[in-house]
DNA sequence: GCTCTGCGGTTTTTT
DNA sequence: ACCGCAGAGC
């Protein structure tokens, strides 16, 4: 054992030093945003390991997987690469998915069981629901999905479900009785597919430990140490695990801030970390308090957005930081507005600061709202990269490939064979497959083993199917054989070149079909890194199954980006916890956005909301920007937009609210006299502050109107090719000819007074008329 | 069985 | 505005 020196516990304030050199017993640390969590965590484990505790009985928790990387990597550097090799370190799903594996038998599941992602669960409840005839409106899928989603978490099996007459009525009620008919379906056919998704990882880990004590022994005994980051996001599955396989030697170390808690939405329960002190004895309590992210001025805004909330434990967050900056406050007129100054903004302080592009970040509440800044950093030509959305591994085309390499690994995996079973076209359709789910069901075997055996079963097809479906079996059998001699890289690129997946492709060529190869290519050099990554560790063997295991636990944060490249990062603010950024842009802040407006029900959504603004508001280093729009795009239409009370919350010292002048914003783009003078005069906008509803925006249907009159579908910058002249003589869409009268203004503000036939004169801002010279 | 088109739902967040 | 899916026509 490589002996730490004593001086590391010099890069350590007091109030970290405590919890790291705390030995036994149950401990945890409430650390507030920025207080250097992560580095009590990296270090005490290190401090564990060089007191003699062997690496191979730690298990430590983390919330996402680049963050378990991250952290072994600097516990390396503390006690050595070969020392910090064997420990345990992961998200719990890929934890206890590698530990599934290893005791599948135990619950009737293969070895090689596939991971079902969220998608996957989705069409195999969709066509429950079809199988058993129930009416999709009533029994919508995504609403079936979340609810068994939430048994599984709260542990209530099938068996518990239909031995739980209050459950059962309260879906009567709900007008869904077949609830429980769907879930225990959904769960058989699971388990004839030998797939697990993401909730049965940590459910039948629970039942795995429940069921067999002398597994739960061996666990218990092996994880000496055991310590859970972001412990408030924990649910109750989770929750159980922990306890479980702690409560024999109670070295349970959890982290985490009650202030940060935002995952309620899919069963995380903030009780976790409130009630930790009860659950165990004697638990050794240490508050971290000391920001060392941010300035001032971040710190005290975002301490005094979080008590507006009941719910917490007391803490005082603090620094020593620089004053810093005030925070911007920006209004601006729509969701396009905001991309560019959002976009301008990043362009100005790069070049007076001499900043880098990753130093930005931009986030917001929900994924939709990524377009408006893409277009806007686009046409800046700043690049960025998005996380999150639809990751790389959700694609059409990605999923294909890997339904192909999940059927070869795992042949009962239903979902990837009716994905495959005619892709490329080979002439099985919808009604073939249909009869085979049927069969399926009534012999109890696969869809697999139904296929392969559709002719002995007696299905009633005709001989071409048989032929084709006999093809397709033998195809996807000689796969399994040929991947017992191949690595992943190796039999995924022989796949898709057998199969013809590219030549397929290559039909279509447009720009979207093309980025569509350039996908899959991208895949099987990932695979391959990961083929060469792995053969480079001693324990895998770069196994397609491993790879697979890996994909479908990933997150698009794991997803390595080029080191090099400097981008600006897009992103959730669920997805930025943890993170940190120097200059940081948070958007949206809108009522009915930010906070949703699904959340607004209940104090505690709208608390976890609130959290949710502290996040994100802590993230940033140096600098945070807020901004907010009087009306945005949503579904498709200009909606009117109120700011965000959260706005108001944060202590206005804190603030520098740039609010544009009067005559910038809804100056009519064009055409005032198709709305009448009211709209002119009740133009004039009051400050943000003034809550009652004074400010009169045109209506979202007068908006509409007008952008539709003048700018088609997008709105344009100014064309450069198009000198516009006094006199000239030009034509637009609506009002057809006209003479250009006068010009005034410069840049994308530039416009013209033109005079056309039958519409009179009319003030058209060029970057939204498109006109043609005559 | 395949392909095109129109309709409907979507937008809260993710392992 | 956008995507995916269902139904109709081939």
């Amino acid at each position: 054992m490589k002996k730490v020196s004593e001086s590391y516990l010099n890069a350590l304030n007091e109030a970290q030093k405590l919890p790291v050199i705390h030995k036994e017993g149950p401990l945890i640390i409430i650390a507030g945003a920025g207080s250097g969590k992560t580095r009590v965590l990296t270090y005490r484990i290190a401090h564990l390991m060089s007191s003699g505790i062997d690496s191979f009985s730690i298990l430590a928790l983390t919330f996402t997987n680049k963050a378990a990387r991250e952290m072994k990597g600097r516990i390396a550097k503390l006690v050595g690469e070969s020392e910090a090799k064997n420990l345990w370190m992961g998200t719990f799903h890929s934890v206890f998915a590698r530990i599934l594996r290893h005791e599948s038998d135990k619950l009737g599941f293969p070895s090689n069981f596939t991971i079902y992602d969220t998608q996957d669960s989705d069409r195999l409840i969709s066509s429950i629901i079809k199988e058993m005839g129930l009416d999709k409106d009533i029994y919508k899928y995504k609403q079936i999905r979340s609810r068994i989603s939430a048994f599984k978490n709260s542990l209530i099996t099938v068996k518990a479900y239909f031995n739980n007459t209050d459950l059962q009525e309260a879906d009567s009620m709900s007008k869904r009785p077949e609830m429980g008919a769907i879930y225990k379906e959904y769960v058989n056919r699971c388990f004839k597919a030998g797939a697990m998704d993401f909730d049965d990882l940590l459910l039948r880990t629970n039942e795995l430990l429940n069921r067999h004590p002398d597994v739960l022994a061996k666990y218990q005994e092996r994880f000496r140490y055991i310590l859970v980051d972001e412990y408030q996001d924990t649910n109750h599955s989770q929750y159980l695990i922990v306890r479980a396989l702690s409560d024999r030697f109670q070295n349970i170390c959890v982290v985490g801030d009650d202030a940060q808690s935002i995952y309620a939405f899919r069963g995380a329960n903030i009780n976790n970390i409130l009630n930790f002190q009860k659950d165990y004895d004697d638990v050794a309590m240490y508050r971290l308090e000391q920001n060392y992210r941010s300035t001032k001025t971040i710190v005290n805004a975002a301490n005094s957005i979080i008590n507006h909330n009941k719910t917490k434990i007391d803490k005082i967050v603090w620094t020593s930081n620089a004053e810093g900056s005030l925070i911007q406050l920006n209004r601006l007129a729509t969701d396009a507005e905001e991309g560019r100054h959002v976009a301008s903004s990043i362009f100005e302080f790069k070049m007076q600061e001499q900043l880098k592009n990753a130093d930005f970040t931009i986030l917001y509440r929900t994924n939709a709202q990524s377009r408006a800044m893409e277009d806007a950093l686009r046409k800046r030509d700043i690049p960025y990269r998005i996380y999150g959305g639809l990751s790389f591994y959700q694609r059409k085309e990605i999923k294909d490939v890997l339904a192909y390499l999940r059927l070869i690994v795992n042949p009962k995996d239903e979902e990837s064979l009716k994905r495959v079973i005619n892709y490329p076209a080979r002439g099985i359709g919808q009604t073939t497959v249909d009869k085979l789910v049927v069969n399926a069901k009534q012999h109890g075997l696969s869809l697999f083993d139904t296929a392969f055996n559709a002719k002995e079963l007696g299905i009633p097809l005709n001989s071409g199917t048989l032929t084709k479906l006999s093809n397709f079996t033998t195809l996807i059998k000689r796969f399994q054989i040929e991947n017992e001699g191949l690595n992943a890289f190796e039999i995924a690129d022989l796949i898709t070149k057998k199969i013809g997946l590219v030549q397929e492709l290559k039909k279509d060529a447009t720009p979207e079909g093309i980025t569509r190869i350039e996908n899959i290519e991208e895949l099987l050099n990932g695979m391959r890194d990961f083929t060469e990554g792995q053969q480079e560790l001693a324990d895998t063997s770069g196994s397609l199954s491993e790879f697979l295991e890996d994909v479908s636990l990933a997150t698009d944060l794991d997803k390595d980006d080029d080191p090099n490249s400097d981008r600006v990062a897009l992103m959730t603010i669920h997805l930025a916890k943890g993170l940190e950024f120097p200059y940081v842009y948070i958007v949206g802040l809108e009522e009915d956005l930010f906070p949703s407006a699904l959340s607004l029900n209940t104090r505690l959504e709208l608390e976890e909301e609130r959290r949710l603004f502290y996040v994100a508001l802590t993230r940033a280093k140096e600098r945070a920007f807020l901004s907010y729009t009087l009306s945005r795009y949503r579904w498709g239409k200009l909606i009117d937009a109120e700011p965000s009370r959260f706005i108001e919350e944060i202590d206005p010292q804190y603030i520098n609210k740039i609010i544009p002048n009067d005559n910038y914003q809804f100056k009519p783009l064009v055409d005032t006299s198709i709305f009448g003078d009211q709209m002119m005069e009740k133009r004039n906008l009051k400050p943000i502050y003034t809550k009652e509803k004074t400010i009169t925006n045109p209506t979202p249907s007068q908006l509409t109107k007008l952008r539709e009159i003048n700018i088609g579908k997008t709105a344009a910058s100014v064309p450069d090719n198009f000198v516009l002249k006094e006199g000239m003589e030009v034509e637009h869409a609506r009002f057809g000819c006209g003479i250009v009268k006068s010009i005034e203004g410069i840049g994308n503000d530039k416009k013209a007074a033109i005079a056309f036939k039958g519409f009179g004169v009319k003030n058209l801002l060029l970057r939204f008329a498109k006109l043609k010279a005559k």
